[in-house]
DNA sequence: CCTGTAATTATCCAATGAGATAATTACAGG
DNA sequence: CCTGTAATTATCTCATTGGATAATTACAGG
């Protein structure tokens, strides 16, 4: 079982020069530490796999992040920047209420799709019920840009009457989320339920779209939507 | 570790009775693994701990139930079982369309929110991508009996015009459960997130309205609507 | 070149936990 | 009352795996 050349594996670069770089080495275990934890969840996964995946020993591994669950809050920490980064890219203020909102659908949609071993980590950290996450300063500090533009644009759609008042963006978000990620996340027990496939560029297409409908008519104005636009 | 008197610790009755009852002693081995793997999950939980909990050997369990992935099996059967008898008590028939669709909404917000332990067990089979559901004979059969009520629902309300005619009773339903299922499942990397107790009554009676609203606002017609009530 | 430090490795260890073996015991049907 | 069968127990095994110990090696700064 223990394979004598564990090393070198994962490695395709000139094999001399990124040796004993301590953040890249760091960067890499991450990586893959990110993936195997999303795979098999937090006892599923192994340090040795880990470490023979990185090409390095799992003492590096201990050596870097102390304990394996000191990897996976390193791990949700980066996982979770990354969705901070992408949703900094989102400018909403300049559309009109309608399309902001489609938009940002779309976009949390197009995210979860793209990134299933994100909300599969998510859904891992629930089931541990956020344990994780609490303990972590970064974490808990790290607040999500996305909430200050969804206010925005809700703002500027109630000054102009094409969004009702009462709307709330916590609830706005709690709303979008719980579609977007029930997509990916809740795939497989759907799937067996219905024989439905959820994967297909069809079926992706077409739950995009009904997102993005749900939400806007659950924000809109009674009377001034339907004739306002189109 | 190996404690001598792990029997007789979870019998209350007259003590007599009830042994070497087959059925029995299945029932309570299948109700405990039921509170085990949603705790802890597939790895996380114990059999030791099962059969400590139940008053039983832990040789019964693999008696009954083989292994620890059949004993797995069968507790989603049985606690998808369960909901399917929940759902049958749902009488949306003699309602008007948007009563039915409310009902329809509060009584799934209602379930996942009394069955936390349900959810937990749903997302768990998510992460192992519905491999157990998909090898049980028994739940690829199950048919949702909810899906036939919601299918009369829409009819009844496409042919009075209250009712968007291009809703389908499928999206629907996922749109529903996604959102009903994410305010238990999502709780705790949300309420890290935004400091936002969805757990408080009050919390949780704001949010058992709004999916009613979302869901009715997304399946009734433009115009009708409006007008039509209140 | 030389050397101290920090990155990295090779190897070991102790706990855990799923499942197996084989003995024991309750009880239904004769 | 007797006995075969099925329920139940006590005990063992062995693979897995986090984490620990201690040795080794690359390389930056003198």
């Amino acid at each position: 079982m223990k394979t004598v050349s564990t090393r070198r594996l994962a490695q395709d670069e000139p094999a001399k020069v990124r040796r004993r770089d301590r953040e890249k080495t760091k960067a890499e275990i991450l990586q893959i530490a990110f993936e195997e934890f999303a795979e098999s969840g937090l006892l599923g996964a192994n340090a040795d796999a880990i470490a023979a995946r990185a090409g390095i020993t799992k003492r590096l591994i201990f050596y870097y992040f102390n304990s394996k669950e000191e990897l996976f809050i390193a791990v949700l920490e980066m996982a979770y920047g990354k969705m901070r980064l992408a949703e900094e890219d989102l400018h909403l203020e300049t559309l009109e209420p309608e399309a902001a909102i489609r938009r940002l659908a779309e976009f949390t949609f197009d995210f979860h799709q793209a990134n299933p071993e994100f909300v599969r980590l998510v859904a891992i950290e629930n089931i541990h019920r956020g344990r994780h996450i609490q303990r972590s300063e970064k974490l808990t500090r790290m607040t999500r840009p996305v909430i200050g533009q969804i206010e925005r644009v809700l703002a500027k759609g109630k000054s102009l009457g094409a969004i009702r008042p009462e709307i709330d963006a916590h609830e706005l978000h709690a709303t979008l989320n719980a579609l977007s990620i029930f997509s990916v996340a809740n795939r497989h027990t759907f799937e067996a339920q219905f024989h439905w496939d959820m994967t297909s560029p069809e079926a992706k297409a077409r739950r995009r779209v009904e997102i993005a409908e749900v939400l806007w008519r659950y924000v809109r104005c009674d009377k001034a939507s339907a004739i306002a636009d189109q």
